[in-house]
DNA sequence: AAAAATCGATGATTTAAATCATCGATACAA
DNA sequence: TTGTATCGATGATTTAAATCATCGATTTTT
């Protein structure tokens, strides 16, 4: 496995690390590990201890909840350069939810006690962390208040904007996911989804072939969305 | 209206205040404001600029979105001792949502401003708001996912658990909102909710006069609750 | 004090989406 | 390499809950 320090691998995707004293960074060094991971393996599994949380350096990654066997609910994809349960390190001791590698992905493992320890003594990298929190938690209960009062076809509507505006800035693109998964990040079921997915193509909304999407109408899935 | 320190009133309802240097409360102290409200009075309407954050001193205040015109989301009900919109703050510069005085209600609005540089210098304060807003978005996201997967008697067991134990901590409570806000609640029209509640009650598991219900049978509210 | 709006309640009807069923094509595991 | 499971797709059927309608009782507004 290639070998970078924690700064350099810092430094490359994030700014936050000048928010922190050499001191600091090498106690986060010294306790930390990369680890790299395939598509599909487990980076976190749900209600796990938080004893270390993972910072994502490279790669796609999916965070479900397991709401019982056989439901499942995507919250969200995460890209490079954040912090994995922010919220799980602190304040509860497990992870609320599982995090699995879409793609090949590195992850940099922080040991939970000294990155807390840091939040507490250093008050630019803690108010960091408030703005990631509460970022975090105003897209929470946006997409899921969306999820329960929109109806099919805004949902949908909805994953694909996200996927073209937020995780790939394209209007072509190719789904990471399996449409077992899109129908788990849109709150419905298999069937359902690749139903409107099929009526969004015939009505020349979208063009889709196999796992590649492109937007034809940007204007129609816009109103789609907005309207519900 | 009457005349408190701002010390007195943190003092009063909470464990921070502890965290603050006097100098830190006196400039908090000479960026507030209290203000007293009435049922039905609006503290923040949504989409207002967040240049002021609400501390709940004392009442009850209700967060909700509106999602359009008749469709409203009941996010949570606030209790005292609450900051209302610490994401929005940090993140936003406008409120997402609209809390509302659910009974006779004060509230101390601190300026975002004086709150932000404070958290910025102080890092135990950071820290504490940290957790605090980690708790609000773990409880957001396995409510709103809750909604999502649940049909209507587990989400109706889920609001009577959540003001039985999280509001009232008694088997016996009255609601502080009418069935139209229940429904907002448990993410449902009227009339299912007031259909549902009936059938709890014909069923012998709660008891229902008016606003006043009691629980009769804790064992089956909670098992209509896990088994969704 | 009268008028209008909201509230709680119940019944009838509609509807969006889940479920069930099937099937060929991949992908994965024994 | 052969069986087994998941995947994408489409059609038929069921169902949970929304919508619509109505109504008497309260509340709120004028």
């Amino acid at each position: 496995m290639e070998q970078f320090s924690l700064i350099q691998q810092l430094n490359y995707f994030d700014s936050f690390a000048q928010l922190l004293s050499a001191e600091e960074v090498s106690r986060l060094e010294s306790s930390s590990n990369r680890v790299e991971y395939n598509r599909r393996d487990f980076i976190v599994k749900q209600n796990t201890r938080s004893s270390h949380i993972p910072f994502i350096l490279k790669g796609l990654v999916k965070i479900s909840r397991e709401m019982r066997k056989d439901k499942t609910i995507i919250l969200r994809i995460e890209k490079p350069s954040t912090f994995v349960g922010l919220s799980s390190v602190f304040s509860n001791e497990t992870f609320d939810f599982s995090a699995i590698a879409l793609e090949s992905t590195a992850v940099l493992f922080i040991d939970s006690q000294v990155f807390r320890s840091i939040v507490e003594q250093n008050s630019a990298f803690a108010f960091e962390i408030i703005q990631r929190l509460s970022r975090r938690n105003i897209f929470n209960v946006g997409r899921l208040t969306s999820l329960l009062y929109k109806q099919l076809p805004g949902r949908v509507a909805d994953i694909i904007l996200y996927f073209s505006e937020e995780i790939y800035n394209s209007n072509t693109f190719s789904f990471p996911l399996t449409r077992q998964e899109l129908a788990e990040l849109a709150g419905t079921t298999k069937e359902s989804l690749i139903r409107t997915l099929s009526e969004f193509k015939n009505d020349k909304i979208i063009d889709l072939d196999k796992n590649v999407l492109t937007i034809s109408s940007q204007n129609i899935i816009k109103t789609l969305s907005r309207l519900g």
